[in-house]
DNA sequence: TTAATACTTGACTAAATCACTTGGTTATGT
DNA sequence: ACATAACCAAGTGATTTAGTCAAGTATTAA
């Protein structure tokens, strides 16, 4: 199982474009500085999540990113995936051939596993975590900090 | 998250002591082979696993390994734990300092994951796999392949 | 038209981790 | 004494993580 600090900043970076869509979309800059993320490290993060379809981008002055989907659209299982590539555990893959081209002696606990995990990541999208009161409380901090910084 | 093959092999090497602890310790030369990890890398796992008190040992010929505890104590988890340390996911490892030195937005999406996949592994034992008829079935095959290649 | 802004691509890297291997030492039953 | 099997320390090649760096290309306000 991959689960990693790049399927955190995926999720963390998708949340707060949905918090900040509002007509204009997002610049990436203001995302990396909200979140706390590496904006090059972001670039090439979003540059994943474009290629599963999952955000949409515009170039030149005002430009920057929104997401392609609903929030209720956008599981966090999808966000991962698109990222970390897989939520996997077992070895095989799937396949039944994790030790001697026979199925180990736990293959089917690994797949119970993933299929516990994955349905949960499957069960919860932004539009879920947007409405969470522990969300937007770190939310607001985070962008009165952004504020207090460029106003001038 | 860490979850790769260490977890996993302990898991299959315990498993495999449980099914085949008859009164004499089980040499782990032979759970090597018939699980099909390298023996020195078993060894160090073991040593993590007695270190935890999982298994037991007695040195010499006709030594080996044994489960210090009942099949129906020892949990998955605890298993996983021994050997990889924590199945916890988030990068604060609980604490809530994962941006800033403050909660990140997400902080308490990858908590709960942490509880459900802690909650299942938690929730079956040696003793449970052992009931399994896929689990049989595979220990079955893998004592014909070991007992066909051991007699002469 | 052009300068500035914003996104894109690819190569590179330090550090960490994994899954081992090598090469022993120590204890014990016969 | 000696074979056996657990125990221990250190090293290693491959891979992954979490980035950085450099050089672009596209868009648009002025």
């Amino acid at each position: 199982m991959k689960l990693t600090t790049k399927g955190r900043y995926a999720v963390n970076a998708l949340l707060d474009l949905a918090l900040h869509d509002n007509k204009k979309p997002v610049q990436l800059a203001d995302v990396a500085e909200r979140q706390n993320i590496s904006l090059t490290y972001l670039e090439q993060l979003f540059s994943k999540l474009k290629r599963h379809g999952l955000v949409s981008s515009s170039r030149g002055p005002g430009g920057g990113y929104r997401l392609a989907l609903e929030t209720d659209e956008v599981s966090i299982a999808k966000i991962i995936y698109s990222v970390d590539e897989t939520i996997d555990i077992t070895r095989c893959h799937g396949k039944q051939n994790c030790q001697k081209n026979q199925r180990c002696l736990t293959h089917d606990l690994w797949m119970e596993l993933n299929m516990h995990v994955s349905s949960f990541l499957n069960g919860i999208t932004l539009f879920d975590l947007i409405q969470r009161n522990n969300v937007k409380d770190v939310a607001q901090k985070q962008d009165f900090a952004f504020v207090q910084i460029h106003k001038h």
